[in-house]
DNA sequence: AGTTCTCTGGAATTTTTTTTCTATTTTTGA
DNA sequence: TCAAAAATAGAAAAAAAATTCCAGAGAACT
C-alpha cells in the first residue's frame, strides 16, 4: 500500500486510476469509472450516493478508496473537496500570494513583483466577474438607464472613481446626466430634483458610504427608479433598489480593488450606447485638440 | 415558519435570505453574510466549517437554516447541492453560445451578450498589458512617487476617472496630494504652486487634452518631474517626461476600455504602499454590515 | 431597576455516514 | 472438480455530523 501524497491533484489522481484500472476487480471498476464520469461531483458525492449509481455496495466504495492508498472514502474525498473550493475561489487564492508577498517573507520582492502580482489579482478578478454575470440583471439595468429621463450618479470615495466614469460616459448620449459630487456638502440638493421617470445609479461597497444611502432615500421617496451596484444582496440599500448589479473585487493591503466595478459600468455604458445604436466614433489620430470651458 | 418550497432555486432563496436580513440577530447575519458570498461553496461545506468562517457556535447556522424554513441545515443544503448538479451540464452550452456569439456578429445579439463580450475584451486587454509590462519603468515610476514631496494628478475627460482614483489612493498616505480637476477652469491655478522636488502624474489618451499639456508644461517650467502615463512614447509630453509607462487599451464596440489604466493605476499605488510598508486596515470578512462608514 | 423576551453557547442527544468485521459467494488455477 | 485466494454483502461498530435542549447572557421595554 503506497503512502498517500500529503497533496495530489485530481487529475493526479485520476491518472492514477486509470492506471490501475484494468487490475481492478469488477465493482471496483465500476466504481472507477463512475468517478472519472463524475469527477466534479465526487466532492458532493456520499459514500452510499457513489455505491448506489455504481449497483455496488457502500463498503466497495470504501476499499476503492483504500485501495489507492487513501484510509477512507472521506480521506479520498478531501482530494475533490480541495480542488474545487480553490478553483471557486481563485481570487482568495490570488490573495494569499499577494499577502505573501507584501507579508515580507520576500524582504527581497521587488517592487515590479508586486506591480506584476497585482495586474495578475486584477485578471483573475475579471475571470470572476465573467463567471458570475448575470444577464438578466444586465439586461433590466440598461432597460433603466434607457428608460430614464435623468440619470443621477452618486458613489462616495471608493466609489466616487466609479461614478465619475459613468458619468463622463453617459454624457455622449442624449440623456441629462447628474454626477452627485457632495460639493461643498450639498449631496441633498443635488439630488433634490429627482422624480418620478428618473433613475438614480448608485455605487457602494462595503463599509457603506452614509452619503450614498442619503441619495437612495431621497430617490425613493421621489418615486424615483434606483440601480444599485454593490458588493452583495445584503448591501442595506439592496431592498429597495429597482435592479441590483453586484461585483465582487478582491482586495490587497485593505485595498480593494476597483477593476471589475469599472469594467462592469463601462459594459453598462456600451450595451446601453449598442441598444441607442449609438456610434462612438474612435477618435480621429488628427482630430484636433479641443477645448472645451 | 413557512413551509419551504419543495423546490426553490439558490437565487430565490438568496433573495429571501436578503429580504430577511435586517430583521436577523447578529449572528444569523453573519451566516446570511457568509452564505451570500460563498453561495459556491456551501454545498460542499459542513455545519461546523460554516460555524467557524463566521465566528459562530454551530447551532447558530442549524438555527439560520431553520429561521428560513428549513428542518434544519442538510435540508437548506439540499438546495445548493440540487442546484449544482443541475448546472453542471449546461456549462458546455455557455461555451457554444459565446462562440457562436463570436462568430456570428449577428445583429441580433442580445444586450447581455454586449455586456459579456466587453468584460471579455477587458480580459484579453488585461492579459496584454501583464505581457507589456515594463518593469523597470515600473520601479523608476513608483521611486518618484516615494520621493515626491508633493503629488499633484492631471487627467481630463476619460482620464479624468483614473485621475481621480489614484488622488484617492494616494489620500492614504502621508504625501500631499493634489488633484488638478480644473473645477472653474482654473487648471493653470491649480498647478501653480508646484516647484522642484513635487511631481505631477499626467495621464492623457489620445486626443491627448489641452489642458493636461499645459499642466506639463508648467511643471515643467518650475522644474518639477513628470510621470506620464499614456497610449504611446510619441504622445506629445512624452519627450519632457522624467518616467513614461505607455498602457495600450483595447476597444470593443469602438469604446476604448479603461480597465488598463485603472489597473496599473492601482498597481502604482499598491506598490507605494508596499514600499513605505503602509498597512492599511483589512475589512474583517465578518464584520457585521454597518449602516454608516 | 425590574421584567420579559430574545439571543447565545455549551453539552447532550439523535441522526447520518463511514468504516470495520466476518460469513458467504465467486473466481482462479492446478 | 476442488482447494485456495479474492471479492462481495450485510450487519455491527465507530466516527462524524447535525440537531435539540437548556441555562445563562443580553437586549428591549416599562
Amino acid at each position: 500500500m503506497d503512502t498517500p501524497m500529503p497533496t495530489i491533484s485530481v487529475d493526479e489522481l485520476i491518472q492514477r486510476i486509470a492506471a490501475a484500472y484494468d487490475s481492478l476487480p469488477r465493482q471496483l471498476k465500476s466504481v472507477a469509472t463512475y468517478i472519472e464520469q463524475h469527477r466534479s461531483s465526487v466532492m458532493v458525492d456520499r459514500v452510499s450516493d457513489i455505491a448506489a449509481h455504481c449497483n455496488v455496495h457502500a463498503s466497495a466504495v470504501v476499499r476503492f478508496a483504500q485501495s489507492f492508498g487513501f484510509s477512507g472514502f472521506s480521506d479520498m474525498q478531501e482530494v475533490f473537496r480541495t480542488a474545487y473550493t480553490q478553483q471557486a475561489a481563485p481570487t482568495q487564492n490570488y490573495q494569499q500570494r499577494i499577502r505573501n508577498l507584501i507579508g515580507g517573507k520576500s524582504k527581497n520582492a521587488s517592487v515590479a513583483d508586486v506591480g506584476r502580482e497585482f495586474i495578475d489579482g486584477s485578471r483573475s478578478g475579471l475571470d470572476e466577474l465573467a463567471a458570475s454575470f448575470d444577464p438578466a440583471g444586465f439586461e433590466a439595468a440598461v432597460e433603466l438607464l434607457l428608460k430614464a429621463k435623468t440619470i443621477y450618479v452618486v458613489g462616495v470615495r471608493r466609489s466616487f472613481t466609479s461614478a465619475s466614469y459613468l458619468v463622463y460616459a453617459l454624457q455622449h448620449t442624449t440623456k441629462h446626466v447628474v454626477l452627485v459630487n457632495g460639493l461643498g456638502g450639498m449631496y441633498r440638493d443635488q439630488v433634490g430634483n429627482i422624480g418620478k421617470g428618473d433613475l438614480l445609479v448608485a455605487i457602494t461597497f462595503l463599509p457603506y458610504g452614509r452619503e450614498t444611502q442619503v441619495c437612495a432615500r431621497i430617490a425613493r421617496h421621489h418615486h424615483a427608479s434606483t440601480l444599485l451596484i454593490t458588493d452583495s444582496q445584503l448591501s442595506p440599500l439592496a431592498r429597495h433598489a429597482t435592479t441590483l448589479l453586484t461585483v465582487k473585487e478582491g482586495s490587497v493591503f485593505g485595498f480593494r480593488s476597483l477593476t471589475n466595478t469599472m469594467c462592469l459600468c463601462q459594459a453598462l455604458f456600451i450595451a446601453m450606447a449598442y441598444k441607442l445604436e449609438l456610434s462612438i466614433e474612435e477618435p480621429k489620430p488628427n482630430r484636433p485638440i479641443e477645448e472645451h470651458d
